[in-house]
RNA sequence: GCCGGUGUAGUUCAACGGUUAGAACAAAGGACUCAUAAGCCUUGGACGGAAGUUCGACUCUUCCCACCGGCACCA
């Protein structure tokens, strides 16, 4: 039953997709495409982690939109478990208004990001706990839940099951105590079914990225799979989704969780909740009877692509779809991992200081520098490093004297030399279109393996080749000679700054609609960003 | 412990076994002025350590050192 000493061919099992048939496919026809991140827990105020996973999901949804692709983007928040009831408790507040305070906190995300998700699911959502029971009799029917005894260490104090990874020197870190060994019935989840089927699943291509993750899973699932409690008792943890005819029990809190990503589509019904407002689908509502078509639409029929953190595999890509295989539902076609943000070399940790929030960066910078700096300057798979040092460092070079400069000169050219605004479409010249679809091309190439900063590197190379060609052609000079000459160089540039900022529309929208309006009205804007000392 | 990865300029990253190891940011100097004292040009600066394979190694092998990740009930 367990594999063992996989072959040379075995190794191959975790191999990109090919890129050059997804691309033909993608030229070749409209997509559905589903795009989700996880669900944060509600336990914490949302860090520069979260903000990472959002603009990358945020990121490739405007893309796919920009070259005619329809797409479901998901987000919302976690809300069920042990630690969010005993948070509450500890802050004496009734745990949904508690899980509704935190959960509210994670919307704002929307606007401080500038995010396009188009339904933001709560797992405390009416129809969200219908799913997940739905799901848990789909699992039931399929044979793959029982009813065993649990056995875990329990710590008095904290009134919960504790790990050993909570336990220092055996005791309880916050109670000092040695927990007890504890017995309990449960609901346990038949995962060791999985083992095949979940091997299979991830020797299709490109089921994860990057590769090294891949690896990382198929180790893990190799290793044997044990089924694990899917369920708690009411009365030891009474905050979570009730299990289906059984008043004793609710659903431990990833079992709840996961559903998630397919009750924000209707699933099972469309009962749904509605879809965030600025929804691009609250526009053009999905054809048919009711929202069970958005299931059919982006699940069975669509691309599905979930982003999530590295130490988000086991979650993600083994029990998540062993549940999917359970309730007989297709799995997700791609999960995308990214890596953790340090700062200073370290992890962001209250008593070290060092947490960078999101929102405030927003305050200091502005929407479109954080969204910048997260999907330029920080690796899409591995951990990196940020400081304020580094923020401010890469906003001032470029963005402040890259985009925000060249945006200046050529638009205050335009304005005084020309009469009218140029129109970017009539008026480009040859040398933009084959720039565009050239650079088109790469970040397209780029954005398909989630290389966001390489993707935006190339945006940036053309905005030096351009700041390099005004110092070359000096239409300063030339317009003190021959004027028309002069205007015709502003022309080409006003047409090279319209290519620019229709390449960074996924990554920074506000400012790519700044630099085409200001085209549009002919007119110098306001500073984009304004220099930090 | 087992498995995997990484160690290149001050910093973040590149480099089919082969001419003087490339960029970017930061630093220093210069000519210009449309622009946010921005932009352009120029300059200085690096392969963790040891041995080996090879005509030749940043690139392959072994060992050492350092760092990181995975190895199930924390979501």
């Amino acid at each position: 039953m367990i594999m063992k000493g996989r072959n040379a061919n075995d190794r191959r099992q975790c191999k990109t997709q090919n890129t050059k048939d997804t691309k033909l496919q993608n030229l070749t026809m409209t997509q559905n495409i589903y795009l989700t991140t996880t669900l944060p827990y509600v336990n914490d105020r949302p860090h520069l982690g979260h903000a990472l996973e959002l603009v990358q999901a945020d990121a490739i949804a405007r893309f796919e939109r920009g070259r005619g692709n329809e797409v479901f983007f998901n987000f919302g928040t976690d809300e069920h478990g042990q630690k969010i009831l005993e948070a509450a408790t500890k802050a004496g507040e009734p745990v949904q208004e508690y899980a509704d305070r935190y959960a509210a906190t994670f919307e704002l995300l929307r606007q401080g990001l500038d995010l396009s998700y188009d339904n933001f699911i709560r797992t405390t959502a009416p129809h969200h706990i219908l799913a997940a029971q739905e799901m848990w009799k789909r699992c039931e029917v399929a044979g793959d839940i029982y009813k065993k005894k649990y056995s875990g260490l329990y710590c008095v104090g904290c009134e919960r099951f504790v790990t050993e990874k909570d336990l220092v020197d055996g005791k309880c870190a916050d109670h000092g105590k040695e927990p007890v060994t504890l017995e309990e019935e449960n609901y346990f989840f038949r995962f060791s079914k999985y083992q095949g089927k979940l091997l299979d699943y991830l020797r299709e291509p490109g089921v994860i990225l990057p590769e090294f993750r891949c690896e990382e899973a198929v180790k893990f699932v190799e290793g044997g799979l044990e089924d694990f409690s899917i369920s708690r008792s009411i009365e030891k943890m009474s905050w979570g989704i009730p299990v289906p005819n059984d008043e004793t029990q609710v659903m431990y809190v990833w079992f709840d969780a996961l559903t998630n990503y397919i009750s924000t589509l209707g699933w099972p019904n469309g009962s749904m909740g509605g879809l965030a407002s600025g929804s691009e689908l609250e526009a053009r509502p999905p054809k048919g009877p009711d929202s069970k078509d958005l299931f059919q639409k982006f699940w069975v029929d669509g691309h599905t692509t979930q982003f999530a953190g590295k130490d988000q595999i086991r979650f993600q890509s083994l029990i998540w779809q062993a549940m999917l295989m359970s309730a007989d539902l297709p799995n997700t076609q791609r999960v995308v991992y990214h890596g953790f943000i340090n700062s200073g070399g370290q992890k962001m940790s209250k008593t070290l200081g060092n947490v960078l929030d999101p929102q405030a960066l927003v305050a200091e910078y502005g929407t479109d520098a954080v969204r910048y700096f997260l999907l330029r300057h920080v690796n899409p798979f591995d951990d990196s490093d940020v400081t304020p040092e580094r923020f401010k460092e890469a906003y001032n070079a470029n963005l402040a004297n890259g985009l925000g400069n060249l945006t200046s000169r050529i638009l205050k050219m335009a304005e005084s030399y020309l009469e009218e605004s140029t129109k970017s479409e009539a008026r480009s010249t040859k040398q933009a279109l084959n720039t565009k679809s050239e650079i088109q091309n790469k970040t397209a190439e780029y954005l398909q393996q989630f290389e966001f900063g390489k993707a935006m590197e190339v945006v940036w190379n053309l905005i030096g080749v351009i700041d390099a060609e005004i110092q070359e052609k000096e239409p300063f000079k030339v317009w003190k000679e021959d004027q028309e000459k002069a205007r015709e160089i502003v022309r080409e540039l006003v047409a090279d700054l319209a290519v620019v900022a229709e390449l960074l529309a996924p990554f920074m929208p506000q400012t790519a609609t700044k630099i085409t309006e200001a085209i549009t009205a002919n007119k110098k804007p306001e500073t984009l960003f304004v220099r930090k000392e």
